[in-house]
DNA sequence: TGACTTCCCATGTTTTCCCATGTTATCCCA
DNA sequence: TGGGATAACATGGGAAAACATGGGAAGTCA
């Protein structure tokens, strides 16, 4: 699965194409077409994307986990809804949707914000805030990590 | 899992270009493209650099710890959001960004200090001072160390 | 036909690659 | 074990490639 790191800020032109990073078109370049998904946070004022192994992910989990007409099916069948597929040309560019960037508040800047399965888009004026509440938080919170050997390969993993 | 030991200094010329050390660079020999990540520390002045497996780690533990698209998942992404993929090349080198090296203070020379499984890269004047305080903090102290025979948790692959 | 979208080419900047050099560490043989 | 030969390493600098970005032509859809 792909790992997004890092932060990059490109800039968006009048047509509202904006070059996806580079290193992250590396990690998309499996995928068919140059293309991933866009989608609006449940939760956050920012735009999320991913892949397909993803957005896989999203819809099995659906099926899966929450019960037909819940409201965990409403909120992952909000991301299923709402994403759009989108891919980028032969430059590294792609087309913002203006729905999507309204949503987001993004103007002539986009800040790209990896999370590892996925990534971020941000306006780069709000993004900047959160990165310092980001790292105020950082610094008291402990993550414990996974022991060694993490067996990606037994499939049958021991959560 | 690469085990990073040791103390070095090196120079940062004016392209920002840092040589890797050369042991630090068999430990990672076996990573795709001679890679390896860089990230600000949460809580000290200096950076932390760690292979694919290590990040992957923290991945992993972030999407076992949280909930996706929660305060929490978010808080723990600093590293993840922060963390730059760099590759050496041919000689060893390698392009210190210069965001990093203003966090941490590293004008022309940078000092890279091993931790098992990661390696952290300073400023030498701040290490120098940091150093002395280890060392005092260390005195009184006694460890305990693990059992030999390390078990490796899951009883899955030794390779 | 008009608005919008996609593709292609152009450009300046940044980054990466390649070759060169001096110094240090390692090897080898007497 | 001494000392020269050889290889490894850290470092400099220039050339080539990659990248982000702008603009226009061609294509598409209603």
């Amino acid at each position: 699965m792909a790992l997004f790191t890092g932060t990059f800020e490109n800039k968006v032109d009048k047509k509202g194409r904006v070059s996806l990073p580079a290193n992250y078109r590396d990690l998309l370049e499996s995928t068919i077409n140059n293309s991933f998904y866009i989608f609006p946070s449940p939760n956050i004022n920012a735009l999320e994307a991913c892949d397909e192994e993803f957005m896989q992910r999203v819809a099995d989990s659906i099926e899966d986990q929450a019960d037909i007409f819940s409201e965990q099916e409403d909120a992952l069948s909000y991301i299923i809804s709402n994403a759009k597929h989108v891919s980028y040309d032969s430059t590294g560019r792609f087309v913002l949707p203006s729905e999507f960037s309204n949503f987001a508040n993004i103007n002539d800047k986009a800040t790209f914000v990896g999370m590892a399965s996925r990534f971020q888009i941000w306006s780069p004026d709000i993004y900047a805030l959160r990165q310092i509440e980001k790292r105020n938080n950082a610094k008291g919170m402990t993550l414990k990590l996974n022991k060694k050997t993490v067996t990606k390969s037994l499939g049958g993993d021991n959560d």
